[in-house]
DNA sequence: ACCGCTGTGTACGGTGCCGTATAGATCTCG
DNA sequence: CGAGATCTATACGGCACCGTACACAGCGGT
């Protein structure tokens, strides 16, 4: 062969969808080799190991995932309420692999038990907490306002998808948009 | 020897012990068995094979979980607003193993990728967000806020231990404390 | 003191995965 | 076309764990 058939991306595509679905004890490389269609040979011409895969899936993951969905938000506008709006829709929508809340929550549960895992999801959460702090701040005069706001909307974006319970007759749905028009006013 | 050095019940702590710190693929018979100063030899007397401590760790917390914190809270007694202020207060301590966020967070976690695992979690959720919404719904006229409420509070408890990121220098306790205020007015 | 019961230790074969070594296949470029 | 580089398949040894088989130890009862 001799031309790149299965390039290094593939491997930490896969690999992160692996990780969302399974959780990081589920990357793992012959499985995900199977997956695609190859056997494991290829995979140490690329990465030293396995842990040099799953560095590279964070690392990749923080990248994509800090800035693409605030440039979105940004780049359309508005007053700080327009942008909190556009961001909730957005993150509902829940598209990509990347911002998928998936990998998300994988990551969140994989950094309870690495701290190398830690460290990074607390600079993405920081980075993320301090963009909603900001748009909050706009219409908000009190800072322990804004910081309580804060941390409600991003539990409630971690938590709603972990919750299994009913509502009384209603959807989630209907809930969710009854507490974004909460924590707006 | 002939009479019971490592009760059954001692596998299943000690299961749940290690499923709380790294969730479920972490229970392992033979590491399992090292923790408790003994070989597996004795584990399959009890139980039929792996499935069946990880499906009897699930039952035993879901016994254990759904009852226990009620009760302590109603048997205080008081209003609403006052059942719902002790139970933040005796949520946040968080003692004992059962009763502990991570093995609540390692089960949620777990829920993901099980069927069997989600179907146990709602009935425990609807258990606990219906007792929400009854303390909720004593101060609380419109059914809708009374949801969101229940949401909110709850998605606090599920995403704050998940969330890593620092508050404009505020401790997290500070910002919670204020979120209780808030919640319940 | 003997016997059966029960929990335990030990040994075994099987499986799934890791990481290495090596040879073959295919493309690129001279 | 031939040489070199690049990717791949295959085979291997090793490890951790599963589940089974079986032998042994010490307690309870008659």
């Amino acid at each position: 062969m001799g031309v790149t058939r299965t390039p290094r991306t593939r491997w930490v595509e896969e690999g992160l969808r692996l990780l969302s679905t399974g959780g990081p004890d589920a990357v793992r490389i012959e499985p995900l080799a199977q997956l695609l269609g190859v056997t494991k040979g290829g995979f140490y011409g690329y990465f030293k190991n396995r842990d040099a895969l799953l560095t590279e899936i964070l690392d990749t993951w923080e990248r994509e995932t800090t800035e693409a969905l605030i440039d979105q938000v940004e780049k359309a506008g508005g007053d700080g309420r327009a942008k909190l709006n556009r961001l909730i829709t957005l993150v509902a929508a829940g598209d990509g692999v990347m911002t998928g809340t998936a990998v998300d929550l994988a990551i969140r549960e994989w950094a309870r038990r690495d701290e190398r895992v830690a460290v990074q999801l607390k600079r993405v959460d920081n980075r993320r907490i301090a963009y909603l702090r900001e748009l909050f701040g706009e219409f908000c005069a009190d800072p322990e306002d804004v910081e309580v706001r804060s941390l409600l909307l991003f539990s409630l974006r971690i938590g709603s998808p972990l919750i299994a319970a009913d509502h009384a007759g209603r959807s989630r749905k209907d809930v969710l948009e009854h507490t974004r028009r909460w924590l707006l006013t």
